[in-house]
DNA sequence: ATGATTTCCTTGCTTGCGCAAGCACATAGT
DNA sequence: ACTATGTGCTTGCGCAAGCAAGGAAATCAT
């Protein structure tokens, strides 16, 4: 009984362990571009989308994020200029953010050093096996 | 799209996702008792520490929070009952949490929906082999 | 059509967290 | 002993996130 107990109670502490430290890995990196983590999701869910455009719903879901806490990064972004908002064009109560030049510019000089950080915390630390395998684990789990 | 995809990055996808689902489950079980998840870390650890006792630094790493974040929390649960705080013996400036009868009674009570929800998300997802492969994976990233 | 319901986003409020400053005690150097 | 520096915790403040309520547009019912 108690061991069926004691390997989940393992996964939860090192899950909890390493999104902390990579999270706090990765945010190190952005800080130097004074960009936000979820700024950074946001640039990239755009950049990736068709077009470069996404309903607000698909990107909170996207970047993990309540609709709210969407509608307040994609404020702060806009007034950046690193993206702008229009009524989508299908439904009126919709809302489209559409990456700007700027904002690709952006994702364009933080990427690298994102990729940079994530290699040293993750690509060094595990080989290209062990990755796959934890990405296929993990997903398991949501 | 993901098998195109740099290991690295899939990882970290996986991560943040499996890390918000899991926490979120086991935060909804423990609504159920009024108990807020740092509350529930901190029972066990003081619970798990010789005594029942742990100075307020320990304590604050043991669960992964700053020590203004840990000094928050120890206040609300010492007006709790569910343990006191008082004047580190061999250092003053220290102070040392130790658990209460009511904390270790309430901690016996949420355990098993702990453990219950823990295995919902995790035991019955993966084999015990593969919990083992994820904790250990997951524990050299951080 | 008209009204009821649902959907999509925004706003008000509350909470939790971290950083930086502060305070009290401890330790080292003279 | 005395000052200077370091350590352990707490407090002030700001920020980010969620929930719940609200408003506008769409959809459905009659």
């Amino acid at each position: 009984m108690l061991f069926l107990m004691k390997e989940p109670l393992r996964v939860w502490l090192a899950l909890l362990a390493a999104e902390k430290a990579v999270v706090s890995h990765v945010e190190r990196c952005l800080d130097a571009h004074r960009v936000p983590l979820p700024w950074y999701e946001v640039l990239v869910c755009l950049a990736r989308a068709p077009q470069g455009r996404l309903r607000m719903q698909d990107l909170a879901s996207a970047v993990l994020l309540s609709g709210s806490g969407a509608t307040r990064v994609v404020e702060k972004m806009e007034s950046a200029k690193l993206l702008h908002r229009e009524a989508a064009a299908d439904d009126q109560r919709g809302r489209t953010c559409s990456i700007t030049d700027a904002g690709r510019k952006l994702l364009a000089d933080v990427q690298p050093d994102f990729f940079r950080a994530l290699d040293g915390c993750v690509g060094e630390r595990l080989t290209q096996a062990e990755q796959r395998t934890l990405a296929t684990l993990l997903s398991k789990l949501s």
